[in-house]
DNA sequence: GTTTAAATTGAAATCCGTTTTCAATTGGGT
DNA sequence: ACCCAATTGAAAACGGATTTCAATTTAAAC
């Protein structure tokens, strides 16, 4: 999903809702975009801080929430007690590699391990509506310095 | 592991490590193995405090986390915002399927699954220690329902 | 452009599970 | 029985997420 195609998906989203377009929000998803993968609310806001020193904790989080809902943006949890978001890719689903030692997060996604979550989903009587795989060990850099 | 097992297990952490056996450390492992699967600190305090009302929570609190050292039990997540401790196999690893509507939690384990991502992670120059996979949906008894 | 009602904002307070503190108690080696 | 270290439970502290609330801003109506 592309920068502006994010944008406009949220202003349709404020629109539906009956919400404003603000200039902190417009801010915030500019700096989310901007940012890349897997920021912590925490992270998020102190990258504004510098350029916007009046955007509040609170509106980034719930600026964040606001993405989740309409579908720019997924929460994530990687074991390490904070909420992670990343822009959503939508068509493609995808799982991670974090690097326990660098803490470096990679994606990655394989038809084959989602065909056989269904398959023993199945066996057990469920039906699967999302899942979560993640693969912790360490990265290549990681591996050879030790 | 069985019951017995796991005891003497914790018993002889206990003494590896210099610490100490108490009552109501063999209280909560007792009543820990009982209840069965994925329970919280929460309940498993609730669950002791009918029998024995001074126990106190941190003591639980405390317990699990040293059963957890001694590799009698594991702490899990799954993204209800509170951690979950089952009593561990060891040798079988499993991961699991999480009912959203009913919150039924069933263990599995696919060694193609296990293969795959051992497969893929090498693609990315990983190796792995660990992992989660958590599929969630609906169960039998619930998609029924519906 | 004003007015107005409703949504939004940011600072601070609150929430909630987890973890720590600390004085009192207990375990277990001597 | 004595001693010292480990343990306990109540309460406090912690940390991230969320809510409160008075002040501000938005944008629709006039």
């Amino acid at each position: 999903m592309g920068s502006t195609e994010s944008k406009n998906k949220f202003k349709d989203f404020l629109l539906s809702q009956g919400l404003k377009s603000t200039n902190q929000r417009e801010l915030i998803l500019e700096e989310f975009l901007r940012a890349g993968s897997h920021l912590s609310t925490e992270e998020l806001y102190l990258r504004l801080r510098k350029k916007h020193p009046r955007i509040g904790y609170a509106t980034v989080h719930r600026s964040l929430k606001l993405f989740a809902q309409c579908g720019i943006a997924e929460q994530r949890h990687f074991g390490d007690g904070q909420a992670r978001y990343e822009a959503s890719d939508h068509d493609e689903h995808h799982d991670h590699l974090i690097c326990v030692s660098c803490g470096r997060i990679v994606e990655f996604e394989d038809p084959r391990i989602e065909a056989l979550q269904v398959e023993v989903a199945g066996e057990h009587g469920f039906s699967i509506e999302r899942h979560r795989l993640e693969l912790y060990g360490s990265c290549a850099d990681c591996s050879s310095t030790t």
